[in-house]
DNA sequence: CATACATTTAACGAGTACGTTAAGTGAGGA
DNA sequence: TCCTCACTTAACGTACTCGTTAAATGTATG
């Protein structure tokens, strides 16, 4: 088994409440690590080591700008994991009749093919 | 923050291989610990704390039948957490005229208004 | 009752996670 | 150049994770 690939990575991340909400602020807007820490009860290093984590999972990015870097959310691996939790929508979408909508959209055009891991 | 808040225990469980594999497992039928053994390279014990920890974040639920234990699929946490990353979708999902689609699948019909923690 | 089978719990070890404070790096500004 | 600001890295403690093997526990069954 391998070390830590991409979708448990990207689950662990999230397990983190500081760093959901730290995604939270980054959907409304890039942000400075000093800006980052501000709404936590938390120190700066702790929170610098949430974005590395974030930054390994590849769901942010950083930039210098300056004396400043940047976050910036990327939502790739999000798809991911959604698309992993979507299998098991059946199990508690009671409305069946509602799949044909899934499909739709699980398959929907403006998505290019991409290859999916298997796993599990 | 909460030692362990319900989508912090879901995500973290979903974040180890052998769950979500354990979980695929569960989603064709219910096994006991010893078939759901069987199919990893580690051992029964392990397989047994993977079980604990699926059962703590709500995502089966376990009934003794004489002398084996069955463990089944509760896939409402999962819902959860699908929810969760669904906030995010507009940032993955390039063609805004599938929105539609989206939101009539989110606020769709059968299911019933749920509360939700505001958190991230 | 004794034995076997299914599963859990105990005890241990290595590795990782998350927080802290203190020290290091790198880019501007006086 | 020296200082300051933004951030990271180092060093540390505590706690949790994930695996192991050995010892309970609990439920048939001979």
């Amino acid at each position: 088994m391998d070390g830590t690939d991409q979708l448990s990575a990207v689950f662990s991340a999230l397990a983190d409440p500081t760093r959901r909400a730290i995604l939270a602020e980054l959907a409304d807007h890039e942000a400075t690590v000093t800006e980052l820490t501000a709404p936590f009860p938390i120190s700066m290093p702790a929170v610098s080591r949430h974005l590395k984590v974030l930054e390994r999972a590849a769901l942010i990015s950083r930039t210098r700008s300056g004396k400043w870097r940047s976050s910036r959310l990327e939502a790739a691996p999000l798809r991911d994991a959604a698309d992993w939790i979507e299998r098991y929508r059946r199990f508690w979408d009671s409305s069946l009749d509602r799949l044909d909508v899934h499909l739709a959209r699980v398959q929907g055009a403006g998505r290019a093919t991409r290859a999916h891991d298997q796993e599990a």
